[in-house]
DNA sequence: CGCGTTTGACCAGCGC
DNA sequence: GCGCTGGTCAAACGCG
């Protein structure tokens, strides 16, 4: 963004600086011929300039005010892609502002919570850091936080969703930054599952519910058949997570049925049983074989694919 | 009756 | 140290 305008404001002063040039050589009344003014200036800065001095003058002249028309059209093309690209961002994102991502937060907790945030288009507001994580024991399971925004319908005041895991609600609170409340709820699935989210309307768009996941399920993803259609229709899965603790997959927690694919990396245990080249080429293939035949892994590759390139397409052109 | 939700109370971190 | 705030607990409640 910051490049996009320095090269748009860098180009316009150009234009200003040629334009104001091109004033420089004209009279305040224009209606005399042109060539013989400029014939003229030439003529009282030196009486013993050449004809060919002043047509190659002129002619220089005549290029930089083509020049200039040809900025001219540049900047006013770049200005009209520009607020095309802004409405087509604005629609892929679910209309909601960019400031909306970031709500002000006064706690450490929240802000960092905030650095997992995950833009509704997919993009990430910036990585992780765990740089605080020593001062605040309280909070166990830091290091898998991520953050997704389903839509719902503005009318329905539940902050109950599906999306594919048992959750049961443990307490809701009312914030002092938002005046909906948050619903806390833990997975119920396995007992000893550790993971918790929690789930809050948007401030500024009350139809958007943000889930934070905390932790990382220790048993396999429900199946799929418990996924209803609630994510699927009406809730759109908006945001990639990534965890903070290395690599992962991880698409979208959000997504009905989808494994839970940051745990798809090789895990010490896997390692441990066997080293082999063979073994380990077969649980890669096993695994890609697997992933490429979840549809919902492709689609929120897709999704997940198609936000990216356009993020990198929309970076370019600015 | 069992399970899940609601809701007020309590606890602990954080800032002043 | 105190007050504010977010997070959690657990008894009460509702529903199937």
């Amino acid at each position: 963004m910051a490049t996009r305008d320095s090269t748009t404001t860098s180009m316009a002063s150009s234009l200003i600086n040629l334009d104001l040039n091109m004033h420089s050589f004209r009279p305040p009344n224009d209606g005399t011929p042109r060539k013989e003014l400029e014939f003229n200036f030439i003529g009282m800065e030196r009486k013993a300039s050449t004809k060919d001095e002043a047509g190659v003058l002129v002619e220089e002249l005549h290029r930089m005010n083509a020049e200039n028309k040809k900025l001219s059209e540049m900047l006013a093309m770049m200005c009209e892609n520009y607020s095309t690209l802004q409405n087509h961002l604005m629609e892929l994102t679910g209309k909601i502002p960019p400031k909306a991502v970031v709500p002000l937060k006064k706690r450490k907790a929240d802000s960092e919570d905030n650095s997992n945030l995950h833009r509704i288009d997919g993009s990430m507001e910036s990585s992780s850091s765990d740089e605080d994580s020593n001062k605040k024991p309280r909070i166990e399971h830091k290091s898998q936080t991520s953050k997704a925004y389903i839509r719902t319908d503005p009318s329905e005041t539940s902050l109950i969703f599906k999306d594919g895991y048992q959750w049961r609600k443990y307490g809701q609170k009312v914030t002092r930054d938002n005046p909906c409340p948050r619903a806390y709820f833990k997975c119920s699935f396995a007992p000893s599952c550790p993971v918790k989210k929690k789930v809050q309307r948007s401030v500024e768009d009350r139809s958007i519910l943000v889930a934070t996941y905390e932790g990382e399920h220790n048993h396999p993803h429900p199946s799929q058949s418990e996924a209803t259609l609630g994510v699927t229709l009406k809730s759109i899965p908006c945001s990639t997570s990534v965890g903070s603790s290395g690599p992962s997959i991880t698409l979208d927690l959000t997504q009905p049925g989808l494994p839970h694919h940051e745990t798809k990396k090789p895990t010490t245990t896997t390692q441990e049983m066997d080293q082999s080249p063979a073994y380990k080429q077969f649980l890669v293939e096993q695994m890609a074989s697997s992933l490429s035949q979840d549809p919902s892994f492709k689609a929120a590759l897709a999704a997940a694919l198609s936000g990216r390139i356009l993020q990198t397409s929309t970076a370019e052109k600015w």
